[in-house]
DNA sequence: CATGAATTTTGATATATATCAAATCGGTGT
DNA sequence: ACACCGATTTGATATATATCAAAATTCATG
């Protein structure tokens, strides 16, 4: 019954779903790369404003982006929706469902998207068979509450410069882990959607952004961004 | 091999580290609650203001609050220091650090108090066999995303007067699922604390008791509260 | 390419909270 | 009971960001 795979089968097995956040760190035997690979068949595509999942939604699987990009939202009792997060090719979504058996929020598609599915059942069955998968899983989502912590201190504390400044190097270093340039890249969301996720209101954004330029730490135009000095926007994060 | 137990034996078992969040909802065999119940044997005691363990310590146990309650804190580079918690018997603590290996914020004694820990290789190894306590271990940390980001969208769209009566709501059914009265309690925290939390300085928050005092929702002394209008309060938390 | 809608930028003003300062209160030890 | 020290309350003012409004730019559509 064991399978031998190569080299090239299994870098495939392992780039099948894009996941970097699942997979890459997990030193995995080829057989059990296939078992992994196995559970994360099934994809699926999104367009630009279509739903993965709405708030309430019962819970069956979390989801790896393989392509694209997500934004996740709440809606707030009065209308008013939040932004929670922007998730980036790689990346996994949907712990949050895990504790309430109920999605928590809503996740819409940035742009056309590629994810696949993971039956949390069957993630669970097999972390149970592969300590280093169980691993892997617990620091996904400490991990999370890491990342959110992080958010937390920053609306907490920090002023509206600071809080772009952060936002911004968190995208630069997440598209430089992507191979990607951490210098420029497009923005893919409004300054609406930017002010939501940083407890700040569009205007706001678009003035911080000016200022950033002014000072001669970025250059922007709409949703294109170069980052003219790294430092500079880091000794602007570090604050007064 | 096979022990059996009363079921006043197992009572006392699954009590022994008092694992509100641990415990309860796993329903395990009396021989798997024993074996969890070794798990968590040793218990140490800290008294007010003593670390638990300090931002950068290896990580080896999630702990377990069996009397008392903690605060968690991070350093900011330049010496500010803001507090990201408050944890109250029956919670466990310390699933930040999973993810990087060492502990990303200091845990502090808010009065005396007694821990168990919980060594996380012997935790994960028992939820290889008990998928009812892998699940459960995985619900807590889901639960723990859901309350940050709870704290998120807080700080991110909430005035003083919301946060605030956020915060007191939310101690307010802690104390409940503890069968203590939810109307009725001591704050454990300083204003300054209470402040650093919800992202206000101490003047806003002592200004915020009185408002809330004046208005008749509550009556507070010192660190006594007591809830006067708890539909009011909430009425308060939904804003306008 | 022209038109209109949506997004972004910029300006003027309002407001919530921070900051600075002082007074009051509560607890602790002598 | 008294004096002291830290914590809390309250007041006056400053400031960052929100809000309201309008202009400018970009984008979508026929």
């Amino acid at each position: 019954m064991q399978r031998t795979v190569s080299f090239n089968q299994l870098k495939i097995a392992c780039s099948n779903c894009n996941l970097r956040e699942l997979c890459l760190p997990v030193d995995l035997s080829n057989d059990e790369i296939l078992q992994l690979n196995d559970l994360c068949h099934q994809k699926r595509r999104f367009a630009h404003g279509d739903y993965l999942y709405r708030s309430g939604d019962k819970f069956q699987s979390l989801f790896a982006i393989r392509s694209g990009s997500f934004k996740t939202q709440v809606l707030h009792e009065d209308g008013r929706e939040q932004v929670t997060g922007f998730q980036m090719a790689g990346e996994i979504i949907g712990l949050d469902a895990i504790s309430t058996d109920r999605h928590t929020c809503d996740a819409i598609a940035h742009e056309s998207s590629e994810v696949c599915e993971l039956p949390f059942n069957k993630l669970e069955t097999l972390s149970r068979k592969l300590p280093s998968l169980q691993r892997h899983l617990h620091r996904i989502m400490s991990r999370e509450i890491v990342r959110d912590q992080g958010i937390m201190l920053l609306l907490g504390s920090m002023r509206a410069e600071q809080r772009l400044a952060a936002f911004l190097l968190n995208l630069s270093q997440r598209y430089a882990a992507r191979g990607l340039s951490p210098t420029r890249f497009q923005l893919r969301m409004s300054r609406q959607e930017i002010g939501s996720y940083l407890g700040l209101k569009l205007e706001t954004i678009s003035r911080t952004f000016s200022l950033l330029q002014q000072r001669g730490l970025i250059h922007i135009h709409i949703k294109s961004i170069e980052i003219l000095d790294m430092e500079g926007l880091q000794t602007c994060l570090a604050g007064s």
